[in-house]
DNA sequence: ATCATGACGTGCA
DNA sequence: CTGCACGCCATGA
């Protein structure tokens, strides 16, 4: 799995959130099969431009917890991302520090690993060290 | 090779 | 609730 290949998997299970719905950067980590490059789903993300295609919905991709990523304060991608969330028909809120948040209780969507992704899963797991 | 960085996550005070 | 520390890991200087 190169970077091209991260990417691809990043935007192909970013397009399966469907609407009205978020996740987080780690379940997207989760759902390629590498949980500890949350970070990185966020990098592939960044590369998205407006006229990507096809489009990715990226503004339903959240960090834990329901926040939405700042970015800096001097960058509108955080209000640009509420503005996409709410215009779907997501309740998105402003805590007192100024953020935004989702309710994950109600907008989440986590659905089950489908496959765990370059590594089959082997039904002996008492292989200890 | 080492250091710093980051659209993150989890744990703890 | 908020804030801080640490872990994680590809990427670029």
């Amino acid at each position: 799995m190169d970077g091209a290949e991260f990417h691809a998997a990043v935007y192909e299970t970013v397009r399966t959130i469907p609407n009205a719905h978020v996740t987080t950067y780690g379940h997207i980590a989760k759902l390629i099969g590498m949980p500890r490059h949350s970070r990185h789903v966020g990098q592939a993300l960044k590369f998205l431009n407006p006229d990507t295609n096809p489009p990715v919905p990226w503004h339903r991709v959240i960090g834990s917890g329901g926040t939405i990523s700042s970015r800096g304060p001097g960058t509108d991608g955080a209000s640009r991302q509420r503005d996409a969330l709410v215009a779907e028909g997501v309740e998105v809120v402003e805590t007192r520090g100024g953020e935004f948040k989702v309710d994950l209780r109600q907008y989440g969507w986590f659905p089950t690993v489908p496959a765990p992704a370059e590594l089959p899963p082997d039904e002996n797991e008492e292989n200890g060290p």
